[in-house]
DNA sequence: TTGACATAGCGAAGACTTTCGCTAATCTTG
DNA sequence: CAAGATTAGCGAAAGTCTTCGCTATGTCAA
Protein backbone atom coordinates (compact mmCIF):
# COMPACT_ATOMS: atom_id res chain seq x y z
CA UNK A 1 0.00 0.00 0.00
CA UNK A 2 1.38 3.64 -0.14
CA UNK A 3 1.19 6.49 1.70
CA UNK A 4 -1.50 9.21 0.65
CA UNK A 5 -1.39 10.95 3.60
CA UNK A 6 -3.01 14.71 2.51
CA UNK A 7 -0.47 17.53 0.90
CA UNK A 8 -2.60 20.26 -1.17
CA UNK A 9 -5.66 19.45 -2.53
CA UNK A 10 -5.50 18.61 -6.35
CA UNK A 11 -7.31 19.90 -9.19
CA UNK A 12 -10.58 17.78 -9.35
CA UNK A 13 -9.92 17.01 -5.48
CA UNK A 14 -10.82 20.82 -4.85
CA UNK A 15 -13.63 20.75 -7.56
CA UNK A 16 -15.05 18.34 -5.27
CA UNK A 17 -14.42 19.94 -2.18
CA UNK A 18 -15.65 23.06 -3.52
CA UNK A 19 -19.19 21.71 -4.46
CA UNK A 20 -19.13 20.42 -0.96
CA UNK A 21 -18.81 23.52 0.78
CA UNK A 22 -21.75 25.00 -1.26
CA UNK A 23 -23.51 22.16 -0.96
CA UNK A 24 -23.45 21.15 2.84
CA UNK A 25 -22.80 17.19 3.15
CA UNK A 26 -23.95 15.26 0.20
CA UNK A 27 -24.68 11.79 -1.73
CA UNK A 28 -22.27 10.89 -4.84
CA UNK A 29 -25.29 11.53 -6.97
CA UNK A 30 -25.82 14.84 -5.96
CA UNK A 31 -22.03 16.03 -5.98
CA UNK A 32 -21.59 14.15 -9.38
CA UNK A 33 -24.81 16.02 -11.04
CA UNK A 34 -23.08 19.62 -9.46
CA UNK A 35 -19.73 18.14 -10.68
CA UNK A 36 -20.96 17.81 -14.59
CA UNK A 37 -22.25 21.30 -14.98
CA UNK A 38 -18.43 22.27 -15.08
CA UNK A 39 -16.62 18.92 -16.64
CA UNK A 40 -18.72 15.38 -18.19
CA UNK A 41 -16.87 13.05 -16.42
CA UNK A 42 -18.33 10.00 -15.82
CA UNK A 43 -20.39 8.84 -12.18
CA UNK A 44 -17.40 6.67 -11.75
CA UNK A 45 -14.72 9.05 -11.81
CA UNK A 46 -16.59 10.79 -8.74
CA UNK A 47 -17.03 7.83 -6.73
CA UNK A 48 -13.19 7.18 -7.37
CA UNK A 49 -12.45 10.28 -6.88
CA UNK A 50 -14.56 10.74 -3.48
CA UNK A 51 -12.89 7.42 -2.40
CA UNK A 52 -9.53 8.85 -2.71
CA UNK A 53 -10.25 11.66 -0.78
CA UNK A 54 -11.81 9.25 2.23
CA UNK A 55 -7.91 7.92 1.99
CA UNK A 56 -6.27 11.33 2.03
CA UNK A 57 -8.63 12.78 4.77
CA UNK A 58 -10.09 15.19 2.77
CA UNK A 59 -13.61 13.92 3.44
CA UNK A 60 -15.56 11.73 5.96
CA UNK A 61 -19.07 9.97 5.22
CA UNK A 62 -21.68 8.47 6.89
CA UNK A 63 -21.69 4.86 5.74
CA UNK A 64 -24.85 4.82 8.13
CA UNK A 65 -26.78 6.72 5.80
CA UNK A 66 -27.90 4.87 2.67
CA UNK A 67 -26.70 6.74 0.08
CA UNK A 68 -23.32 7.63 2.22
CA UNK A 69 -23.23 11.14 2.43
CA UNK A 70 -19.71 12.92 2.41
CA UNK A 71 -18.61 16.19 4.19
CA UNK A 72 -15.76 18.14 3.63
CA UNK A 73 -13.36 17.70 6.80
CA UNK A 74 -11.35 20.73 6.28
CA UNK A 75 -13.43 24.41 6.16
CA UNK A 76 -13.46 26.01 2.98
CA UNK A 77 -11.92 28.90 5.26
CA UNK A 78 -9.26 26.51 6.67
CA UNK A 79 -8.23 25.18 3.18
CA UNK A 80 -7.96 28.71 1.89
CA UNK A 81 -5.69 29.32 4.81
CA UNK A 82 -3.21 26.37 3.63
CA UNK A 83 -3.19 27.05 0.47
CA UNK A 84 -2.56 30.58 0.62
CA UNK A 85 0.26 30.10 3.29
CA UNK A 86 2.06 27.32 1.18
CA UNK A 87 1.44 30.19 -1.83
CA UNK A 88 2.79 32.91 -0.01
CA UNK A 89 5.93 30.62 0.66
CA UNK A 90 6.13 29.18 -2.82
CA UNK A 91 5.98 32.57 -5.04
CA UNK A 92 6.81 35.26 -2.60
CA UNK A 93 9.07 33.52 -0.29
CA UNK A 94 7.44 34.52 3.10
CA UNK A 95 6.18 37.83 2.22
CA UNK A 96 2.71 37.76 3.20
CA UNK A 97 2.24 41.48 2.43
CA UNK A 98 3.04 41.57 -1.42
CA UNK A 99 0.24 38.88 -1.98
CA UNK A 100 -2.19 40.95 0.64
CA UNK A 101 -1.43 44.28 -1.66
CA UNK A 102 -1.49 42.68 -5.04
CA UNK A 103 -5.11 40.86 -3.68
CA UNK A 104 -6.50 43.90 -2.24
CA UNK A 105 -5.46 45.99 -5.51
CA UNK A 106 -6.84 42.94 -7.80
CA UNK A 107 -10.11 43.15 -6.15
CA UNK A 108 -13.50 44.89 -6.59
CA UNK A 109 -14.35 45.28 -3.03
CA UNK A 110 -17.49 47.37 -1.56
CA UNK A 111 -16.57 49.83 1.03
CA UNK A 112 -18.01 47.55 3.57
CA UNK A 113 -15.34 45.48 2.76
CA UNK A 114 -12.94 47.82 2.48
CA UNK A 115 -14.20 48.98 6.41
CA UNK A 116 -13.06 45.52 7.52
CA UNK A 117 -9.91 45.49 5.98
CA UNK A 118 -9.30 48.60 7.49
CA UNK A 119 -10.75 47.89 10.65
CA UNK A 120 -8.54 44.48 11.00
CA UNK A 121 -5.73 47.17 10.16
CA UNK A 122 -6.86 48.99 13.14
CA UNK A 123 -6.49 45.43 15.46
CA UNK A 124 -3.17 44.74 14.12
CA UNK A 125 -1.72 48.00 14.59
CA UNK A 126 -2.96 48.25 18.12
CA UNK A 127 -0.97 45.31 19.02
CA UNK A 128 3.02 45.90 18.83
CA UNK A 129 3.42 49.38 18.70
CA UNK B 1 4.32 16.25 -30.80
CA UNK B 2 2.33 17.85 -27.57
CA UNK B 3 0.66 20.73 -27.04
CA UNK B 4 2.31 22.24 -23.64
CA UNK B 5 0.75 25.53 -23.89
CA UNK B 6 1.58 26.75 -19.89
CA UNK B 7 -1.15 26.65 -17.52
CA UNK B 8 -0.27 27.19 -14.04
CA UNK B 9 3.19 26.87 -13.37
CA UNK B 10 3.90 23.25 -11.71
CA UNK B 11 5.64 23.13 -8.22
CA UNK B 12 9.75 22.15 -9.67
CA UNK B 13 8.89 24.68 -11.89
CA UNK B 14 7.80 27.09 -9.55
CA UNK B 15 10.47 26.68 -7.56
CA UNK B 16 13.05 27.51 -10.44
CA UNK B 17 11.22 30.40 -11.51
CA UNK B 18 11.79 31.38 -7.91
CA UNK B 19 15.40 30.99 -8.51
CA UNK B 20 15.10 33.05 -11.72
CA UNK B 21 13.69 36.33 -9.78
CA UNK B 22 15.89 36.06 -7.38
CA UNK B 23 19.66 35.58 -9.18
CA UNK B 24 18.24 37.02 -12.31
CA UNK B 25 19.13 35.89 -15.81
CA UNK B 26 21.14 33.07 -15.33
CA UNK B 27 23.04 29.85 -16.74
CA UNK B 28 21.59 26.23 -15.66
CA UNK B 29 24.74 26.04 -13.72
CA UNK B 30 23.93 28.74 -11.51
CA UNK B 31 20.61 27.35 -11.32
CA UNK B 32 20.90 24.50 -10.47
CA UNK B 33 23.79 25.22 -7.42
CA UNK B 34 20.63 27.11 -5.97
CA UNK B 35 18.37 24.30 -6.54
CA UNK B 36 20.37 21.72 -4.98
CA UNK B 37 20.36 23.94 -2.07
CA UNK B 38 16.35 23.01 -1.20
CA UNK B 39 16.38 19.30 -2.74
CA UNK B 40 18.64 16.87 -4.21
CA UNK B 41 18.11 16.46 -8.44
CA UNK B 42 20.86 15.61 -10.64
CA UNK B 43 22.11 18.46 -13.43
CA UNK B 44 19.98 16.75 -16.21
CA UNK B 45 17.35 16.65 -14.37
CA UNK B 46 17.62 20.91 -14.08
CA UNK B 47 18.37 20.89 -18.05
CA UNK B 48 15.41 19.04 -18.54
CA UNK B 49 12.90 21.44 -16.26
CA UNK B 50 14.40 24.19 -18.19
CA UNK B 51 13.77 22.94 -21.46
CA UNK B 52 10.14 22.09 -20.90
CA UNK B 53 9.88 25.38 -19.11
CA UNK B 54 10.90 27.07 -22.42
CA UNK B 55 9.02 24.90 -24.55
CA UNK B 56 5.80 26.01 -22.22
CA UNK B 57 7.10 29.76 -22.37
CA UNK B 58 7.60 30.35 -18.74
CA UNK B 59 11.29 31.22 -20.02
CA UNK B 60 13.95 32.32 -22.20
CA UNK B 61 16.82 31.81 -23.17
CA UNK B 62 19.90 33.54 -24.91
CA UNK B 63 21.37 31.25 -27.36
CA UNK B 64 23.96 33.53 -28.49
CA UNK B 65 25.66 33.22 -24.76
CA UNK B 66 27.53 30.49 -24.54
CA UNK B 67 26.69 29.04 -21.33
CA UNK B 68 22.79 30.02 -22.14
CA UNK B 69 21.40 32.38 -20.30
CA UNK B 70 17.68 31.37 -18.93
CA UNK B 71 15.26 34.56 -17.50
CA UNK B 72 12.05 34.31 -16.69
CA UNK B 73 9.29 35.56 -19.12
CA UNK B 74 6.97 36.80 -16.55
CA UNK B 75 7.63 38.52 -13.72
CA UNK B 76 7.18 37.39 -9.63
CA UNK B 77 4.08 39.89 -9.51
CA UNK B 78 2.37 38.92 -13.08
CA UNK B 79 2.84 35.29 -11.80
CA UNK B 80 1.60 35.70 -8.05
CA UNK B 81 -0.92 37.29 -9.67
CA UNK B 82 -2.25 34.63 -11.98
CA UNK B 83 -1.89 32.34 -9.33
CA UNK B 84 -3.88 34.23 -6.49
CA UNK B 85 -7.04 34.60 -9.31
CA UNK B 86 -6.70 31.30 -9.88
CA UNK B 87 -6.82 30.16 -6.04
CA UNK B 88 -9.77 32.71 -5.17
CA UNK B 89 -11.51 31.22 -7.76
CA UNK B 90 -11.11 27.59 -7.00
CA UNK B 91 -11.63 27.93 -3.68
CA UNK B 92 -13.16 31.23 -2.42
CA UNK B 93 -15.50 31.45 -5.92
CA UNK B 94 -14.37 34.90 -6.36
CA UNK B 95 -14.54 36.74 -3.24
CA UNK B 96 -10.95 38.16 -3.48
CA UNK B 97 -11.84 40.17 -0.49
CA UNK B 98 -11.85 36.76 1.55
CA UNK B 99 -8.53 35.91 0.97
CA UNK B 100 -7.05 39.28 1.48
CA UNK B 101 -8.66 39.21 5.22
CA UNK B 102 -7.19 35.51 5.75
CA UNK B 103 -3.36 36.85 4.23
CA UNK B 104 -3.40 39.83 6.88
CA UNK B 105 -4.91 38.23 9.59
CA UNK B 106 -1.93 35.82 9.19
CA UNK B 107 1.05 38.01 8.20
CA UNK B 108 3.38 39.05 10.36
CA UNK B 109 3.54 42.56 8.63
CA UNK B 110 5.74 45.52 10.14
CA UNK B 111 4.30 48.64 11.16
CA UNK B 112 5.83 50.16 7.80
CA UNK B 113 3.97 47.28 5.59
CA UNK B 114 1.03 47.82 7.36
CA UNK B 115 1.23 51.60 6.83
CA UNK B 116 1.09 50.55 3.15
CA UNK B 117 -1.63 48.71 3.12
CA UNK B 118 -3.40 51.69 4.49
CA UNK B 119 -2.86 53.65 1.88
CA UNK B 120 -3.57 51.52 -0.84
CA UNK B 121 -6.74 51.24 1.33
CA UNK B 122 -7.14 54.91 1.30
CA UNK B 123 -6.88 54.91 -2.41
CA UNK B 124 -9.65 52.63 -3.04
CA UNK B 125 -11.91 54.08 -0.95
CA UNK B 126 -11.18 57.16 -2.01
CA UNK B 127 -12.69 56.21 -5.44
CA UNK B 128 -16.03 54.83 -5.55
CA UNK B 129 -17.51 56.92 -2.93
C1' DT C 1 44.30 18.45 -33.26
C1' DT C 2 43.05 16.06 -29.35
C1' DG C 3 41.98 14.93 -24.66
C1' DA C 4 39.45 16.58 -20.75
C1' DC C 5 35.72 18.91 -19.12
C1' DA C 6 31.46 21.66 -19.32
C1' DT C 7 26.97 22.08 -21.50
C1' DA C 8 22.75 20.54 -24.10
C1' DG C 9 19.29 17.23 -25.35
C1' DC C 10 16.68 12.79 -26.01
C1' DG C 11 13.95 9.27 -24.62
C1' DA C 12 12.37 6.33 -21.34
C1' DA C 13 11.31 5.12 -16.38
C1' DG C 14 8.82 6.14 -12.13
C1' DA C 15 5.42 8.58 -9.50
C1' DC C 16 1.10 10.63 -9.08
C1' DT C 17 -3.55 12.09 -10.84
C1' DT C 18 -7.61 11.32 -13.35
C1' DT C 19 -10.55 8.48 -15.95
C1' DC C 20 -13.69 4.61 -16.57
C1' DG C 21 -15.31 -0.37 -17.69
C1' DC C 22 -16.97 -3.90 -15.31
C1' DT C 23 -18.37 -6.38 -11.16
C1' DA C 24 -20.53 -6.49 -6.56
C1' DA C 25 -23.66 -5.01 -3.21
C1' DT C 26 -27.91 -2.74 -1.95
C1' DC C 27 -32.54 -0.96 -2.74
C1' DT C 28 -37.08 -0.69 -4.76
C1' DT C 29 -41.37 -2.35 -6.35
C1' DG C 30 -44.58 -5.61 -8.44
C1' DC D 1 -38.82 -13.02 -3.50
C1' DA D 2 -37.17 -11.61 -8.36
C1' DA D 3 -36.03 -8.13 -11.92
C1' DG D 4 -34.40 -3.80 -12.63
C1' DA D 5 -32.37 0.30 -10.95
C1' DT D 6 -29.16 2.62 -7.92
C1' DT D 7 -24.92 2.81 -5.42
C1' DA D 8 -20.17 1.19 -4.24
C1' DG D 9 -15.67 -0.42 -5.45
C1' DC D 10 -11.61 -2.51 -7.95
C1' DG D 11 -8.06 -2.51 -11.01
C1' DA D 12 -6.11 -1.07 -14.98
C1' DA D 13 -5.33 2.58 -18.63
C1' DA D 14 -4.24 7.28 -19.98
C1' DG D 15 -2.31 11.64 -18.95
C1' DT D 16 1.11 14.66 -16.42
C1' DC D 17 5.09 15.72 -13.97
C1' DT D 18 9.64 14.68 -12.42
C1' DT D 19 13.75 12.24 -12.69
C1' DC D 20 17.97 10.72 -14.85
C1' DG D 21 21.22 7.70 -17.87
C1' DC D 22 23.46 8.21 -21.82
C1' DT D 23 24.76 10.54 -26.03
C1' DA D 24 26.03 14.65 -28.55
C1' DT D 25 27.93 19.01 -28.87
C1' DG D 26 30.90 22.74 -27.62
C1' DT D 27 35.13 24.90 -25.32
C1' DC D 28 39.78 25.29 -24.07
C1' DA D 29 44.46 24.27 -23.09
C1' DA D 30 48.57 21.59 -24.13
Amino acid sequence: MKKHVAGQPTEVELQILRILWELGPSPVREIHARLQTEKETNYSTTVKMLSIMLDKGLVKRDENAQPHIYRPVQSREKTGQRMVSDLIEKVYDGAAMSLVLQALANSKATPAELAEVRRLLDELEGQSP
